[in-house]
DNA sequence: ACGTTATAGTTACATATGAAACCACTTGCA
DNA sequence: TGCAAGTGGTTTCATATGTAACTATAACGT
């Protein structure tokens, strides 16, 4: 009844589709976060989500980084060379599998990362703060449910 | 009460971060339908953004057309100098302004636009055939308030 | 009029990203 | 064993994207 029916081919209006605002919300919010740590530290955003995954999960292989951060493992394999360079990742060798990596943050990565969650986390805040209770109930719901096929 | 009380700088859980959530949730959508419309049309997404403004609005200016799709003006130039090369988008010089370009869709555009749109259409409807009445209504009065400042 | 400043749009360059080819090592199986 | 097929990871190449510089035109102030 208050739906207005526009024909399936009429134009789209952008702003209403929403695609493309999960498109242009998604890439301010983590845009935003970005620009914080990209200034103090020279660190992109793949690899601020390899170092992530590093300090919750220990020893993982770079295929392993890459299943948990849903990036490919060329991304990731560019982000460890940085990575490692910068001495914020440590790379061995696996015992009985010379090709398997075996990752995990140093001691200087420990401290970025004691940075940069903090502030990751405090993006988040502000942003949830837009809402109320009930709409972050919701929104965990509602992006569950979204999820629950999408990726692949 | 129920909240776990992470320490500010314990390691993130992405798979619960907000801002990394949209972040997938937008790419895999977006790129669903554009993987649709690039197979049949060799047609990107900031190109079929491009289409789409003009398809609503008829005799913009590049700039113009910058600004209702959110991209910078040099992505703008580049689709549209591919869209004016593949014959969907016309160019004319603005009478008085020998600056502004005055765009438009051309037969074909249109006909190209009336396979996308739909398709793009049904995009939406099957990802929002996973909310129910009210989840799809909280989502809407969400992404709202999510983008009432973002955009800058 | 005339120079300064602003605007529309393109070009150039440097960096990021993705797909495919590639190398090294392991595994499966004859 | 030994060799075909598979896997972890890197390199290469082609394309995409962002920033800054540039060109042409217009607007503004004197």
């Amino acid at each position: 009844m208050p739906e207005e029916h526009h024909p399936d081919h009429a134009p789209l209006e952008l702003e209403r589709f929403l695609p493309y605002r999960l498109s242009i919300l998604s890439n301010a919010v983590s845009q935003a976060i970005a620009d914080d740590y990209q200034r103090r530290f020279d660190l992109s955003m793949t690899e601020w989500r390899v170092m992530a995954v590093l300090a919750r999960f220990d020893g993982l292989s770079a295929r392993e980084v890459a299943e948990r951060t849903l990036m490919d493992k060329v991304a990731v394999s560019r982000a460890l060379a940085k990575l490692v360079e910068a001495g914020w990742v440590t790379r061995a060798t696996h015992d009985g599998d010379k090709r398997r990596s075996v990752l995990g943050l140093s001691e200087a990565g420990w401290a970025v990362h004691e940075v940069v969650a903090p502030m990751a986390r405090q993006h988040e805040r502000n942003l949830l703060a837009r809402l109320d209770e009930e709409e972050r109930t919701w929104l965990v719901r509602i992006l569950d449910k979204l999820q629950a096929m999408e990726p692949k």
